[in-house]
DNA sequence: GTTGAGCGTT
């Protein structure tokens, strides 16, 4: 029943934009339009939703016509419960292209057309939009914790930034996709999330070690030759591989807690 | 039918 996001944007001209978050993802524009209007003037309703599913993403944008109203709106919206759910109101940081926007206002309005004195056309047209649909589908899946370093980088030179992110996107999206799949294994482990910003570290300097393709090599050092040992099963072989510190020394452990284990050096 | 840190479209 409203025509809010059928067709873009309207006329962003002198409007503060509010973002929403924390919101349901059944909540539609139409759901909060009252509920903010009700604090000021409400040029616009938006709700970013994914192209595949057509479902929300979990946050709105409200534009205000005033900057005060907004400002109200933000302060008596913010923790506000709707639909069984804490909303989060703030000022939008960035523009609807990207642009840095000052309390909500977009400082640099949208002039492509003129007014831009040298600005030659960036050379892209599917790169923004291959990213920014990648940014989404990995949004559901509550994994981007290294995100927030993109946003450190906002505004300086995203066109370099966003090839060096191009290339670790592939192993990336394929990661994510693994990710994906056993999602409660992260949780448990809790080391999941750290083991990706250790890993990403290790790459930032340079790829110092990319023969190293097995996940975890020490947990399986050489299964593939069962007869190595001359034809004994494994599992003898693997009893003299790792021996056990409480089989050889069971008082030894706990005496010299101190000393580090075998088992504790493979562990950390 | 699920999810939950974040910043946007015809």
């Amino acid at each position: 029943m409203s025509h809010f996001g059928r067709s873009g944007p309207p006329d962003i001209r002198d409007t503060f934009s509010l973002l929403v978050l924390n919101i349901t993802f059944r909540t539609t524009a139409d759901d909060l339009f009252p509920l903010f209007d009700k604090y000021g003037k409400v040029v616009d309703v938006f709700i970013p939703r994914d192209r595949r599913t057509g479902d929300s993403r979990g946050f709105a944008f409200v534009r205000y016509k005033y900057q005060d109203e907004a400002q109200k709106a933000v302060e008596k919206l913010d923790g506000k419960l709707v639909d069984g759910r804490e909303i989060m109101v703030q000022f939008a940081k960035y523009g609807p292209n990207a642009e840095r926007i000052d309390k909500g206002r977009i400082v640099e309005p949208v002039s492509r057309s003129k007014g831009s004195r040298s600005r030659s056309p960036r050379p892209r047209s599917r790169d923004d939009y291959r990213e920014k649909d990648y940014r989404k589908r990995s949004r559901s899946r509550s994994r981007g914790r290294y995100e927030k370093e993109r946003h450190r980088s906002r505004g300086r030179d995203r066109d370099r930034d966003r090839d060096r992110d191009r290339d670790n996107r592939h192993r990336s999206r394929s990661r994510s996709r693994s990710r994906s799949v056993s999602p409660d294994y992260r949780k448990d482990r809790g080391r999941g999330k750290y083991d990706d910003e250790r890993r990403s570290r290790s790459r930032s300097y340079g790829s110092a070690s990319p023969a190293r393709r097995s996940p975890s090599p020490r947990r399986s050092p050489s299964p593939r030759k069962p007869t190595s040992r001359g034809g004994s099963s494994d599992a003898r072989n693997h009893k003299e591989r790792s021996p056990t510190p409480k089989s050889i020394s069971p008082r030894r452990c706990v005496a010299d807690s101190r000393s580090p284990s075998p088992r504790s050096d493979a562990d950390e």
